[in-house]
DNA sequence: TTGAAAGCGTTACCAT
DNA sequence: ATGGTAACGCTTTCAA
């Protein structure tokens, strides 16, 4: 059974104190001999300590809380394993909540959170946060009264934030059609407000200026970052002049796929394409997509270690991690 | 800053006793008059228990630890959605623990979990554990001394578990490319010992028996569940006389796909195909892919109700769950 | 209808 | 070099 302190002090005939100096390797003056024979019940017994007692005696949980909009989409869940990896190798434990992408039940899974008692947050907040507009997000952010940290989402506020250049990534994809001959570029970005939407769009002018290319409204759209927003978007696409496409997400571009092939028609054929996020089944279609490709697992344990600063220190931390693309074989030259 | 019940107490001047039936809303024969009162102060002052201090206290913790091999593959970061939302709509909170499908490593976790109190453990095993042999994994299983139920996973020890129904999974797949003239029809399972492998196995040797086809164990291969293990194992099923293919994860069906591509070619212009887990990029693919759909949310939500119950009483359950068939167009007649 | 107090398993301060 | 004990914030039994 559960074997506690007391009942090893006894055993040993020392008090809890020297128990507790000894198991927790205290660089207390007691004896080799006392050490040995204190650690040799413990383990034979099978000593465990009540984390319970432990975090209320200390004020502190070992424990993060992880928020993530959506478990099991693929970039989410990437990052969540890295995280998770991270906060592991450091000796934490990971209490990983599902927003489901509702800014409400967002706020009540970090309110419960910091009253389970977790040190600290990683927040990875919802487009649906984003989406209520920069003073709803702030008042959020404000009302987090322990140590977390912002991750994959930009705030003007002086908190600790790691993210992804989006503007990068918006600028290289962009840059790469250009450099394939195409003028005629589509956009498909997150809707207004979306984490990461506008940076990736700004990007994508930035590029199209630099180029003496004009920027054409009608050709940037905007959509969910999921499946059914590609496949919305594509079909309004199609009434444009656009000879090329750079979906924000590759579950959008994915859904434009489907859109093409129900009506037998190969998407790849009539666009020169190209992803974010670079999924791994990136790689299995025909052609092979290419995809601006996010260090997911740098993001994540930055993340990490920057919360890991947070929690002993006052300073707040700003890090902005580059993206790259992976070319494969989706971006055609236009002749 | 942190309001504690005896500060609550004061300001209502009551006792903490008090405040604690209030705040539990417990049976208790407390005036209306004080439950209102000090509820008042409890909401205006934002009052949030101190969850360490709960569990000591109840000697419970209302964490529940789940342990996966990896929480980024797509069947795995499903299972954990569907875990996790479940088990924080009974009030639970879910740690998460990756044991990156190694069998050292997740019994490792496993003792943690444990020592760090958690009520019960959701267990999905590794394949790397299963692959040790039943002896191995009855040795382990058997050490977990807290209540846990085996996910998606078969035991022979009277264990809670909760697992989809493998022997119907590859019966049906079986049966379906039959009904479409297929007699050579080759399958790719898992390796060895792999959970879940097996039984799809049987349930492909079945649907074939009672069709009158012969087994040919030629046809028979293994590989590990996931991209490689397809890309590989297609090379050598080319030197068959296959026209059908079932392979028992969709993972290893986008390795063929991925394989044959490379060369030019088109894998379901040569063969009949059908996958396993119906992971929503099937649907993207041209032609469309059929597989065997399992409902996972129903297998997240069976196995924390069958945690649930062992919380409370000794009896075992045993839950099967049946999986269905996905028809989608990458099973032609065979002419 | 309400309160006092013991107890949950640790930690950490202060003695000795 | 070691021990006593208050304290952490809550639940629960027993009394009033």
């Amino acid at each position: 059974m559960k074997l506690t302190m007391r009942e090893i002090a006894k055993m040993a005939g020392v008090s809890v104190t020297t128990v507790s100096l000894v198991l927790n390797d205290k660089e207390a003056r007691i004896s080799q001999k006392q050490r040995t024979k204190i650690k040799e019940i413990a383990r034979k017994n099978n000593y465990v300590p009540n984390s319970s007692a432990v975090s209320l005696a200390k004020n502190e949980s070992n424990t993060i809380g992880v928020v993530v909009p959506n478990i099991s989409n693929p970039f989410y869940s990437s990052l969540i394993k890295a995280i998770s990896n991270e906060l592991s190798k450091r000796g934490y434990y990971s209490l990983i909540i599902n927003s489901n992408d509702n800014h409400e039940n967002e706020a009540k899974q970090v309110a419960k959170l910091v009253s389970r008692g977790v040190d600290g947050i990683l927040l990875v907040p919802s487009n649906d946060l984003y989406a209520q507009g920069t003073d709803k997000v702030n008042t959020f952010l404000n009302s987090i009264d322990i140590p977390f940290v912002l991750v994959n989402a930009d705030s003007d506020l002086d908190i600790n934030q790691v993210n992804l250049d989006s503007f990068e990534g918006g600028y290289l994809a962009t840059q790469l059609l250009i450099d394939n001959g195409h003028t005629d570029i589509a956009i498909v970005t997150g809707n207004k407000g979306f984490v990461n939407a506008e940076t990736r769009l700004l990007g994508y002018q930035k590029a199209l200026a630099d180029n003496g290319l004009t920027i054409d409204p009608n050709l940037v759209f905007r959509a969910p970052y999921d499946l059914n927003g590609g496949y919305e978007r594509i079909q309004q696409i199609q009434q444009t002049p656009a000879t090329a496409i750079f979906f924000c997400s590759d579950l959008m571009l994915y859904g434009a796929v489907k859109q093409f092939n129900e009506s037998k028609r190969n998407l790849f054929d009539h666009y020169s394409i190209i992803g974010y996020d670079d999924t791994f089944i990136n790689e299995i279609f025909n052609p092979t997509i290419t995809s601006v490709k996010q260090n997911v697992s740098q993001l994540g344990s930055e993340a990490v270690r920057v919360l890991y600063t947070a929690l002993s220190s006052k300073l707040t931390i700003n890090v902005k991690l580059d993206v790259t693309l992976n070319v494969r074989d989706s971006v055609k030259a236009l002749d």
